[in-house]
Parts: C-alpha cells; sequence; structure tokens
RNA sequence: GGCGGCAUAGCCAAGUGGUAAGGCAGCGGUCUGCAAAACCGUUAUUCUCCGGUUCAAAUCCGGAUGCCGCCUCCA
C-alpha cells in the first residue's frame, strides 16, 4: 500500500517517496519562546506526532527534527517588558514547552536545536548566499534578493506582481527591493548581539531554519512542516536562502497544518482568543485533546469548542471501557491467540492502514476505532470458548492502532482515576461525600425503599456522577 | 485591494464520477428493582443556492451567497 501525501508546493496528493529508502528526514518549525504555548501549538506538535508514530510503524527509521526560536524581537520585548534579558525568558518559555509536549505525550524528536546554538552556521550560510550573488550587505545588516531568484512565490503560490500589489509592508529604504528580507540584522544598542563579518547582530528569522535543517538533514530532505501560517513568508523565504546558497532542492514534501479556532476565529496571541496547554491540562485527560484533533483531518481548521471536547473525551472513555472491560476477562480465558485468520478484524486493520496511508486521514482512522471497540464489546458480551483467541489477537490491535495514534496508553485503571479526580475537582465535591451517599442509597437498597435510593442517584447524577450496580456492590463513575 | 481555502443531518465529521462512513445527542428494544455500560434497530431520497458537462455528481466546470485564512508576528 503505498503512502499519499498531500504537498502544498504543488497542491495535489502525491505518492511518497524517500529521498533514501528506508530513511525519513522531517523538520517541523518549533516555537517561538517568548510565552507559554497554546493550543494551537499543541495542534502542529501532535499532528506531526501522529505522522512519525505513523511512519515508524511502517518501519521507516525516522530523523526529525523541531527547532525553537530563542531570539527574536518579541523575545527581546519580553524581556525589556519583564526587566530581565533574552536568554531567561527563552529559556523559561522553552521549559514550559518541554513540560507541556510531555504532558501531552508527545514523543521527543531527535533533535531540538536552538536557533542561538547555530549562529556560526548561520553566518556561514549567509556568506554562501553572498559569495554566490544572492544577498547583499547594508549598514551591518545582509538582505537576501528575492528578484534573484525565479522560483520566489512558487511555494506559497502567488507571483512577485501579486505580492508587490497586496503589500502592505513598510518599505524599508535600505532594500534594494521592498521584497527583500533580512538575512542578518545589525543590532541597535542595547540589543543581544553576535559578532559577524558585517558587525555585532543578530539573525533574521528564516536563517535558522534553513541553515539547523540542512546541518541535521541534508538536502533535499523529506519532510517540512508546520503550521499554514507559515507558509508565507517563512517557509517561502527559507525555501529561497536555502536552494541558492545549496544548489539543490531543500525539500519533498511540504506539509502544513489546519489552525484551531475559536468562534470560527483563528487562535492567535494577537487575537487574544487562546487556551494555553497548561490551562487545557488542569481540565482534561491530554489524550482527550490528540483525540479531539484526530477527528479531523489535519489540514482542515478545527474549532475549539467545550462541546467537541466533551465529544472527544466521551470518546476516549468509550475506548478505555471496552479495553477495561477485556482486561477483566480473566487472562487466562483470553489466552495466547492462534494464528486463525480472524477476518474481521483484518478487515478493521487494513481500513486504519487505508486512512492513514491516505494522507494521514485520521478522522476516517479513527472510526476503525469505534468499529474495533464495537466488535470488541460484543466478544466480550458473549465471550465463550470460540472466540477467545479473537479477543486477545483484537486486544493487540486496539492496542496497537491506539499507541500508532498516540492514544490508550494509559493503564484503564489508572485512567479512569484520573478523571474521577478531576471531575471532582470541577464540581468541587470530595469523595468522602460520594462514598457516604452510596452508603446511604445501598441501605436503602436493603430496605427495599427504592424510592429513597433513587433520590440518591439523582442527586449524585445531577452533579455528573454515574452509580453502577454491579453483582459486587455499588461502584461509581462521572460522567 | 491581491491571492487562497471551506460550505455534508440538531452538533462534530469522512467521503474528488457510481448512487451518503463514523461519533455525540435523540428515539425504540435487549439487559437492569430503577439506572449505567454494552449490544441490536432507527434518525440526510440528500450534500449552501443557481446553471452546465455526463448514462451517472456531494464529488467535474461556470456563477451567486456565506464563513475563514494568508498578504505584518504567528503552529
Amino acid at each position: 500500500m503505498s503512502l499519499v501525501i498531500y504537498n502544498t508546493f504543488t497542491g495535489k496528493k502525491e505518492e511518497f517517496v524517500p529521498a533514501s529508502p528506508g530513511q525519513i528526514k522531517c523538520y517541523v518549525c518549533g516555537i517561538t519562546a517568548y510565552d507559554h504555548s497554546h493550543v494551537g501549538h499543541a495542534r502542529s506538535v501532535i499532528v506531526f506526532d501522529v505522522i512519525y508514530r505513523y511512519l515508524a510503524s511502517l518501519g521507516y527509521e525516522i530523523t526529525y527534527v523541531r527547532n525553537y526560536t530563542d531570539i527574536d524581537d518579541k523575545i527581546i520585548n519580553r524581556a525589556n517588558a519583564e526587566h530581565t534579558n533574552w536568554k531567561e525568558i527563552a529559556e523559561t518559555y522553552i521549559a514550559s514547552f518541554k513540560e507541556d509536549m510531555a504532558g501531552l505525550g508527545v514523543i521527543p524528536p531527535t533533535y531540538e536545536p536552538k536557533a542561538t546554538d547555530h549562529i556560526p552556521d548561520m553566518i556561514h550560510f549567509i556568506e554562501k548566499l553572498i559569495e554566490r550573488g544572492y544577498a547583499y550587505q547594508v549598514d551591518g545588516s545582509v538582505y537576501f534578493s528575492v528578484r534573484k531568484y525565479d522560483g520566489y512565490g512558487k511555494l506559497s503560490g502567488r507571483t512577485l506582481e501579486e505580492m508587490i500589489a497586496g503589500a502592505r509592508v513598510e518599505v524599508d529604504e535600505r532594500k534594494q527591493d521592498p521584497l527583500d528580507f533580512a538575512l542578518w540584522k545589525a543590532s541597535k544598542p542595547g540589543e543581544p548581539s553576535w559578532v559577524s563579518p558585517w558587525g555585532e547582530g543578530r539573525p533574521g528569522w528564516h536563517i535558522e531554519c534553513s541553515a539547523m535543517s540542512t546541518k541535521y538533514l541534508g538536502n533535499p530532505f523529506d519532510f517540512h512542516g508546520g503550521g499554514k501560517d507559515l507558509v508565507f513568508p517563512h517557509h517561502e523565504n527559507e525555501r529561497a536562502q536555502t536552494e541558492c546558497a545549496t544548489g539543490k532542492k531543500f525539500v519533498n514534501y511540504w506539509v502544513h497544518n489546519g489552525f484551531v479556532t475559536m468562534q470560527r476565529e483563528k487562535m492567535s496571541k494577537s487575537i487574544g482568543n487562546i487556551r494555553t496547554i497548561k490551562e487545557f491540562l488542569k481540565e482534561y485527560h491530554p489524550e482527550v485533546l490528540r483525540l479531539f484533533f484526530l477527528s479531523t483531518h489535519y489540514r482542515n481548521p478545527i474549532d475549539y469548542t467545550e462541546q467537541s471536547l466533551e465529544n472527544a473525551q466521551s470518546a476516549l472513555q468509550k475506548f478505555y471501557f471496552t479495553l477495561g472491560r477485556i482486561r477483566e476477562v480473566p487472562r487466562e480465558a483470553v489466552a495466547a491467540s492462534s494464528q486463525a485468520d480472524y477476518p474481521e478484524l483484518q478487515g478493521l486493520e487494513k481500513k486504519f492502514h487505508e486512512a492513514m496511508s491516505d494522507d494521514f486521514n485520521t478522522a476516517l482512522g479513527l472510526s476503525t476505532l469505534f468499529d474495533l471497540a464495537r466488535v470488541l464489546n460484543k466478544m466480550v458480551d458473549e465471550l465463550d470458548e470460540s472466540n477467545r483467541p479473537a479477543l486477545a489477537h483484537g486486544e493487540r490491535l486496539l492496542a496497537s492502532i491506539g499507541s500508532t495514534l498516540g492514544l490508550l496508553g494509559e493503564e484503564t485503571a489508572v485512567f479512569g482515576r484520573g478523571e474521577t479526580l478531576r471531575h471532582l475537582k470541577r464540581i468541587g465535591l470530595d469523595e468522602a461525600a460520594v462514598e457516604k451517599a452510596i452508603q446511604d442509597r445501598s441501605e436503602a437498597r436493603k430496605r427495599k425503599d427504592y424510592k429513597g435510593a433513587d433520590a440518591i442517584r439523582t442527586m449524585l447524577l445531577e452533579k455528573g456522577i454515574i452509580l453502577l450496580d454491579t453483582p459486587n456492590g455499588t461502584t461509581w463513575r462521572t460522567k
């Protein structure tokens, strides 16, 4: 089965052919470390985490790079506002991001380079551009000469004329052409700076990704990813610089994810409609966010609403319940599976792979998880000698699909406990009070006082607590 | 102003020529003292609207409307 991927550069789905067989080299633009990351950043990271996991499941050996922009106007501004230095700000928010990533269960990339650790690489890169006649120096700054590169605009699908027509940029007098962009910025007094052949200064934004991606991956490399907003100018500029400096193709497949919106509007710091990852994680299990993201194709926008999250939460709970039911079946009963064929399970496995190999169609892939849950629940309901091996096989399939998506990674009991505690915290109820109410109800039931018992059930239900009467007594869970 | 994307049931959402996946919610049923979970059944003659191409269109083409994004930092 071949893997098909939508390439922003061609605007089409293309069959994926790795630059070297069996290996994949991937670069994804990370964050600018000047504040806590929000749910929009999380989408990008999770989308590529799932792509990474899926490619790994296909057996590829992957080198995955995700950078940190740790020097930039916003970082400097924040440092000034807080009377500290850029380094402090950058380190603070890189640490914050790492904490978020761990919380979200994201696999760490192979390399996580920081821009300021690669200043010499960038200087070298710029020198090459000057040598080759694609860049020029003015007053200690260096600019890239956009008109020297005739491929400019091909990634974002616009012509130079269109860009000029639509320009809202303030023209910097020193540029030879309004479209030119900075490779190196001469520093103003008091600003952080590094020594360069052009004087004290700091790198332009785009150059770090060109220098670091080619340093760690060479070029051309397989994937370059990031949010859709990076297509222009960031990736367009990276591409221009790199192809001009190396004389070789930069990237084979450009992959961009859609935005997270709130009330249909892009989530972004400047609009102010953000939800930080930390805020999210206080309220929900991390896999809820992941499941929510995966329920829509990665290139489409996704609207962040409480209802959608509750939805994702129910779905996640459903999967964990299913897993929990299976695991309650005595181990010897599920036994070692034979090599027999299970057409239904194999069909679902195939469906999952077909979905994922068609431009990572996780929404469709997720539907196989629902199908699988149904099949497995039925097996547990109708458990007998004949379907035990199939159940064992199915359990493994559920776990394996889950792990490819980064879901169902927790012990069912731990998951359930976590959901309970989160819910109690949200409604401000303590566990002992719930237990006491349940005990009262059990006594009422013993007296066959069903009216009284139901009153307690209803009271708890209103608080989102559902009682489960089992042969071994009453347990409870949160809605 | 320039360029691009999207529009599928109450909600979320897949589906790029062959007669509408999946989830949530709802309804009916099995089970249960009642519930919950699970399972079974059911819920769009129709895919924003108007034209066109075709034996056949949610899917292709043209137009309209609406929403969103990029063009400035942005995942």
